[in-house]
DNA sequence: TGCCCGATGTTGACCGCATGAACATTCCGG
DNA sequence: CCGGAATGTTCATGCGGTCAACATCGGGCA
């Protein structure tokens, strides 16, 4: 994420990227919080204000590094599924990949506690439209949630759970592993040694694997 | 909360007791980030700097408001556990406490957003020791933690969970309500329409109570 | 009883941050 | 080749955290 620039000349060239990536690495070193404007265009060399020709401002920054971090955790969660190894059995199989996901989750938040932060953070709005329409989905650029949904439809097609849970399944699962990351990574569970915290994990897993399975 | 004084000396004679009001108050109003020391002050009508007589700064403050809103959280899952009617069957008395803490908790974070967020938020610590010793359990003052072990503990005297599977069970019911509550005050799932919100809460419900009764 | 010290507040100052206004430098299309 | 649009810069304002020096009060001891 630690752009080079060659020559200095007076245009930057490329500074909303630039401002990008080093506000990424911002939050990646300490979460949403220490995503500072003016450390950026410090980090990229450039003056605070200069920011303001590309960004409306630190909540227009910090909502692009969010749409970032969620993307890396959503790739986080496939790539753990992609080397989860098939099964014969169709609803094994869903399990299996289900349980990946969740791991793929959880494994990104312990990885990258400040990404996984900035990913759920809350960012001030431009205008203070508070009323937005109420939504019947989670927001939809979260691809975290349409894993765990598709996940569950495959569970479901094997014959798991009621149809007429879904899609609250999904986010029943979800708030399984965001809390769970949550309490491992600031919460009280921050302490727990290796063993222990692992433990954790798979006893969630085993609870939203088989709260899907039980109807 | 809302403390009133009366005729105006010099010295104030509880200004600690005001500013954890007037602290908590902000709280209450916009989560942890709001609980300014320069807006308590002047709340109780005083001067800035008058705070450090009796805290290390902002982060003391804002530990003290956190510890008060852990307990006022417990507080509300032991009422809503009162609330609920017993049963004959102790296993299904065990289920239907272990629900009520639940709807306790996620209730009390959909009532007092702010005061919910400040009892997990992040304070930054006096010294940089960041290298605590390992921690077994999860933070000990944290009262909804036990009384989550608590009502497993009696489901599994019911017959229920494995028994190797506590203390994990704990945590896994915690983190499912914690990630919950955090997704639809602040997440993905803010603008959920109460009906739907409901059904996400019951379901989830039903994992954390399906998933401790089976092993 | 009266005075002095420590507890408690106050002023003033410094630093970092967000943000806006006015000014400077480039670059590119006509 | 030139002028305006882009893109940066400097200057200034306001807020918040925190420290040092100074002011005030109140109670206990001589």
């Amino acid at each position: 994420m630690a752009a080079i620039s060659g020559g200095k000349t007076y245009h930057h060239g490329d500074l909303r990227n630039a401002l990008i990536c080093a506000a990424v690495d911002l939050a990646t070193e300490g979460g949403p919080e220490r995503v500072v404007l003016r450390e950026a265009a410090r980090r990229v060399g450039v003056s605070p204000t200069a920011a303001y020709r590309h960004f409306d401002g630190r909540g227009e920054l910090l909502r692009t590094v969010k749409t970032h971090a969620q993307r890396a955790l959503a790739d986080s969660m496939e790539r753990a599924a992609a080397r989860e190894p098939g099964a014969d059995d169709p609803a094994l199989a869903a399990e299996r990949r289900l349980a990946a996901l969740c791991r793929g989750y959880v494994g990104f938040a312990v990885a990258q506690p400040g990404l996984y932060r900035a990913a759920f953070c809350v960012v001030r709005q431009a205008g203070p439209d508070e009323s937005a329409p109420e939504c019947r989905m989670p927001e939809p650029e979260i691809r975290a949630f349409t894993l765990f949904g598709e996940a569950l439809d495959a569970l479901a097609r094997a014959g798991a759970p009621r149809r007429d849970v879904r899609p609250s399944a999904g986010a029943a699962a979800w708030s399984a592993v965001h809390g769970l990351s949550l309490l491992l990574l600031d919460g009280p569970l921050r302490r727990l040694p290796a063993q222990r915290r692992n433990a954790v994990v798979e006893t969630t897993l085993a609870m939203v694997v088989t709260g899907a399975r039980i109807p």
